[in-house]
DNA sequence: CCTTTATTTCGGTAATGACTGAAACAACAG
DNA sequence: CTGTTGTTTCAGTCATTACCGAAATAAAGG
């Protein structure tokens, strides 16, 4: 896939630039699209022909979708290049780059945040209040680490069922 | 307030990394952290000497802020400087940031996605599990889309309440 | 082994984004 | 109107990050 048609280079270009808005570098989000729009998996060197980006820089690119478990690896018989492809389920993608945000940047500033609670110093003026904030925060960021850990037990069927709801979903939601 | 404790600098420094992380400014992050902890409103003179960061840096990250909501001016009675505060309700700090977030990113990806669609060339070969895996995508964000828009309807007293369910969740969640 | 083919690492360079200080601008007081 | 105080804009500089090509490494096959 040397040659791309108007609407897929359009999207893996949006889907490079939505990456760097949400603090992902833009070629590994390029390729990742590329990867999903393909229909057979690639290997780096067609993935380096495609969007013209160095053999090296797709290596490196590729090795992080991997690390986030978006991309795998797939053999081709009687070729010893490894071979790339996306998931194709969506919600299964979601679920998987929640899960790994929460991990890397999320639960981290949780932590730092316990510890700045606990390395407070009484003794200084206006510590209360600072305190009190600090614990606001921390427990609304435990909530939302609880509330997603719960919804990672509903399997996707589920949630979509749920999604499907529409405006029936306060209810659900504060009916209890 | 020109000298920080160890743990409100910690505090400080984290949630600028956070940012960072989630590609916003870091700078930006930092003296929303400063704001957030303060006992009280600063003005830009105040937060460029506390985070030792030039003036017309804070102008323009506080100019940011303001931008998303997130923090406001306030006048002090025989002072004409601005002076700024940080939303202290965190709950409500998460709205407006999940309401920007997706104004500012998600929807404009949303179009894009439709855009590409559009203009998918039915001629091409294989243009038609493009059209699947791409209108797949952009079914999945649209579902998303309309379960924020359910959840913003939600006050946020019974977001809190559902919260607190813990395991019941997925019952909730589930059972409709 | 040696050769071929694929991948990764790494030092240097380019591009991007952040930051500064100076100058322009705005608002007010006298 | 003029001086003072506060804010914003902007051109240039600095720092960070992304990227490349070359060299090193790895993994076969002959």
């Amino acid at each position: 896939m040397p040659e791309l048609d108007d609407a897929t280079r359009s999207f893996i270009l949006h889907w490079g630039e939505m990456g760097t808005r949400w603090g992902i570098n833009r070629t590994v989000a390029q390729i990742h699209a590329l990867l999903f729009i393909a229909p057979e998996p690639m290997n780096a060197e067609e993935i380096s022909a495609t969007l013209h980006v160095s053999r090296s820089n797709v290596s490196t690119s590729l090795r992080e979708l991997v690390g986030w478990r978006i991309v795998r690896t797939v053999q081709q018989l009687g070729d010893r290049r490894d071979y790339y492809e996306a998931l194709g389920d969506v919600w299964e993608m979601a679920r998987i780059i929640a899960e790994e945000r929460k991990k890397r940047e999320f639960d981290p500033t949780v932590t730092a945040l316990r510890e700045c609670i606990g390395t407070l110093d009484e003794a200084a003026p206006g510590s209360e209040e600072k305190r009190r904030k600090l614990t606001e925060m921390l427990a609304f960021m435990e909530t939302v680490s609880d509330v997603y850990e719960q919804l990672r037990r509903v399997p996707t069927p589920a949630l979509r069922k749920f999604a499907k709801l529409g405006s029936k979903i306060p209810r659900v939601i504060g009916g209890g």
